[in-house]
DNA sequence: AAAAACTATTTTTTT
DNA sequence: AATAGTTTTT
């Protein structure tokens, strides 16, 4: 190492000192949100190096390609280094898909294995179950994939899957070899095998993983709380109790555990590894006071949790804010508007807002408002450009070419353009290859000579070999390889015919062409660039990995994505009961799914610096249906005294209804008369209470006979709270209908 | 076998 | 509301 460099541990305080300067033996260092978690790991890697220990010798594990790109730029930065060969900062599966590339011969497969997402692996296990004759449906065969994929995180074998109710009558083990099977004649491993494969091989061949222990002198684990069970394992391999393992993490950020991650390993480590030290930071250097009063406010309401309490010496700052939006276009309008006014009246740019949400789809109406407003976004989605459909055929060309085994690619590929080979010939053609216990691809000649297949289809096959074998040999750059195949096979042509088709398509050829450029700017970037190389960045890094942030836009993205991230100014959209906390979370795995979603939130809130503001819809449309939420029970767990003491709800849409009247509409649904705004005294903190941490209805539930004037007597289905309460009813008479709960009454008999 | 018509399902989060 | 998947028609 330089010797000029000198590590500054001056600007740390004694616990991240503590934490950068201890020498041997395991730590744990619980690190709260803006503790400087990330500060601590550098310059304990960078100390660790100016020491005199190689570079070879340390690796540390990160959850994420961006937090290990920003891991090692900052090593750099602190070193003043360019490279550090020999260095390993990266991430579980990075790491996997390494190691099997050298082992790959080891679990049958060669150095050129495909990784296969969620969509190839259900398309695996499709035929898979199909082979079993167990056609299911396409819920079932995702439940299995499901199943499958937790077994793997769970450090099992997709034999010991814990079969889904949809697909209960069959024998895991005999729908887990077959899967197996033809994940192995297809030359892929799924993301579960990344882990997995290489935990079961360290743990077969001890001197193996004794190897790795000795180069591994310093192992360095961050977000360890949503290490799965499978990860935790193969770190054992390596790093077992004796050694030097360092791990971060913060059992209040635990949001992974529908992904297999368990607190457990978090709470347990001590016990593992009986000699370790424990550390916490709990001094947050991020947020002024009420927002991480708001954020230790919400997290105070779980129960397993370690418990800690981060506090600042900054100042309060500036209270939380709180919005209602009648619906999620109003509250879009009113978050596009704020965000216009912050950077217009306070100084704020666009780029350092970010505006966080539950789920992706969230986005949509905001994106349009914010584009009215003429405000820069960016939404930082999981991979959205390389799940298009036209995205993923192309690149279907592009994985046979680098596996022809890739049974997955060989389908979708011979599909698109259409070659008429349909149904039939291909499972004609899967057959004869599954006689001969190969891939489609691979038995493909043969079939040919067998005259497996007749007329159309038999051309159409002959075609697609050909032009494969054609591309194959031109010894061209790995891009200029693609694009020839893609215009042999006349993929282009056909998208643009589609695109001409469909008028107001959003150009699937100009997506083809954009990932055509992306293949040449990375043989650009990449010293030995190839197309197995792109390939497995495809897969395993999202754009969320990439996205330029804070580039003078405003970023949109899923609080799942924010992990990690920090800024100036953060809104929190959608939260309602239902949304946030999702529905569907809450009632999974029994309770632990709210304490789980409530990490989210806490996750959400402590990303914000200086402002940070809440909002919600009144009501909102799902699955193309309108659905009155309740306020967000989150929102009833902010402290008071963080809180804005007024806000201003958007009023009903009156002047709509009156603008429709006007231009001649039907005014069939036109609201008799609207509730006037309230006026500002109504609305100090206490109505901010009542409204927004909302009454649950006026004392209705599900199963309650009521009395409507005129519909007579009925049962309660549902109830819908909100500013203007409504109840689903089965009316005895009328059947079933949608109420205002001011209507209706209790009854008896 | 391909296109058109119909249907069921989705929006939970991601390596 | 939009789409992926399925069935029917050509």
């Amino acid at each position: 190492m330089s010797a000029g460099a000198v590590l500054d541990l001056e600007g740390l305080n004694p616990v991240q000192r503590a934490a950068v300067q201890h020498d041997e033996g395991p730590l744990l260092l619980l690190a709260g949100a803006g503790s400087g978690k990330t500060r601590v790991v550098t310059h304990r890697i960078a100390r660790l190096l100016l020491e005199g220990s190689s570079p070879d010798s340390v690796l540390a594990l990160t959850f994420t390609n961006r937090a290990a790109r920003e891991m090692r730029e900052r090593v750099f930065g602190l070193l003043g280094a360019d490279d550090l060969p020999g260095l390993t900062i990266s991430t579980f599966h990075s790491l996997g898909a390494r190691f099997l590339r050298q082992h790959a011969t080891a679990v049958g497969r060669t150095r050129a294995f495909t990784i296969y997402d969620d969509d190839d692996q259900t398309a695996v296990l499709r035929e898979a179950l199909n082979d079993l004759n167990a056609g299911l449906s396409a819920k079932g065969v995702r439940a299995w994939r499901r199943a499958i994929d937790q077994a793997k995180n769970a450090g099992l074998d997709a034999r010991e899957a814990t079969p889904p109710s949809e697909g209960a009558l069959l024998d895991p083990a005999e729908v887990g070899a077959r899967y197996e099977l033809l994940m192995e004649r297809a030359d892929a491993f799924d993301f579960g095998d990344l882990i997995l494969r290489p935990a079961q091989i360290l743990t077969e061949v001890p001197s193996l993983a004794e190897s790795y222990r000795r180069r591994w002198r310093w192992v360095l684990v961050d977000e360890f709380q949503d290490t799965n069970r499978a990860q935790y394992a193969w770190l054992r391999t390596f790093a077992p109790p004796a050694s030097n393992l360092f791990v971060v993490g913060d059992d209040d950020q635990s949001i992974y555990g529908w992904r297999g991650a368990e607190v457990e390993n978090i709470l347990q480590f001590p016990h593992e590894y009986p000699a370790a030290r424990v550390l916490r930071l709990e001094q947050n250097y991020r947020s002024d006071g009420h927002i991480l009063q708001a954020a230790n406010g919400v997290i105070a309401h779980n129960e397993r949790r370690l418990g800690k309490d981060l506090w600042t010496e900054r100042s309060e700052g500036t209270r939380i804010e709180l919005y209602e939006g009648h619906d999620a276009r109003g509250e879009a309008r009113w978050v596009a508007e704020r965000i216009a006014g912050l950077c217009r009246e306070e100084g704020y740019a666009p780029g350092d807002v970010a505006v966080l949400m539950r789920a992706n789809h969230l986005s949509l109406d905001l994106e349009e408002t914010l584009t009215r407003a003429g405000l820069r976004y960016a939404v930082v989605r999981g991979r959205s450009f390389y799940d298009r459909a036209e995205v993923r055929d192309a690149l279907a060309y592009v994985r046979l070419l680098v596996n022809p085994n890739d049974d997955v690619a060989f389908r979708r590929a011979l599909g698109v353009p259409s070659r008429g080979v349909g149904k039939t010939s291909l499972a004609r053609l899967a057959e004869f290859a599954d006689a001969r216990g190969e891939s489609a691809l691979a038995a493909a000649a043969a079939a040919l000579d067998a005259a497996v297949l007749r007329g159309r289809a038999r051309s159409g096959l002959a075609d697609f070999l050909a032009a494969l074998a054609a591309a194959r040999a031109e010894a061209s750059s790995p891009s200029a390889q693609v694009r020839g195949l893609l215009e042999r096979v006349g993929l282009m042509e056909h998208l643009a015919h589609e695109d001409v088709e469909r008028e107001a398509g959003e150009g699937r050829q100009a997506n083809v062409e954009r990932l055509l450029q992306a293949i040449e700017s990375y043989e650009q970037e990449t010293p030995d660039a190839s197309l197995a190389g792109y390939l497995e960045q495809v897969k395993l890094v999202s754009e969320v990995d990439v996205a330029q942030l804070s580039g003078g836009a405003v970023s949109l993205m899923t609080v799942h994505a924010a992990k990690g991230l920090e800024f100036p100014v953060v809104f929190v959209i959608g939260l309602e009961d239902g949304v946030f906390p999702n529905a569907r979370a809450l009632d999974d795995r029994d309770g632990a799914g709210e304490e789980e979603e409530r990490r989210l939130c806490y996750v959400a809130l402590t990303r914000a610096e200086r402002r940070l503001i809440l909002t919600r819809a009144r009501q909102r449309r799902t699955f193309g249906e309108v659905r009155h939420n309740a306020p967000s029970r989150f929102l009833r767990e902010l402290p008071r005294g963080a809180v804005e003491s007024r806000y201003v709800p958007e009023p009903p849409p009156a002047a709509r209804a009156w603008q429709r009247r006007a231009s001649g509409w039907p005014r069939e649904h036109d609201p008799v008369a609207v509730a006037p705004a309230p006026s500002d005294d109504e609305l100090c903190v206490d109505v901010v209470y009542d409204e927004f941490g909302g009454s649950d209805g006026p004392g209705f539930s599900p199963g309650m006979r009521v009395w409507h004037a005129q519909l007579g007597a009925g049962r309660v289905r549902k109830v819908n709270p909100g500013m203007r309460p409504s109840l689903t009813i089965d009316f005895d008479d009328v059947g079933q209908r949608k109420v205002l709960a001011s209507f209706v009454a209790p009854y008896q008999g």
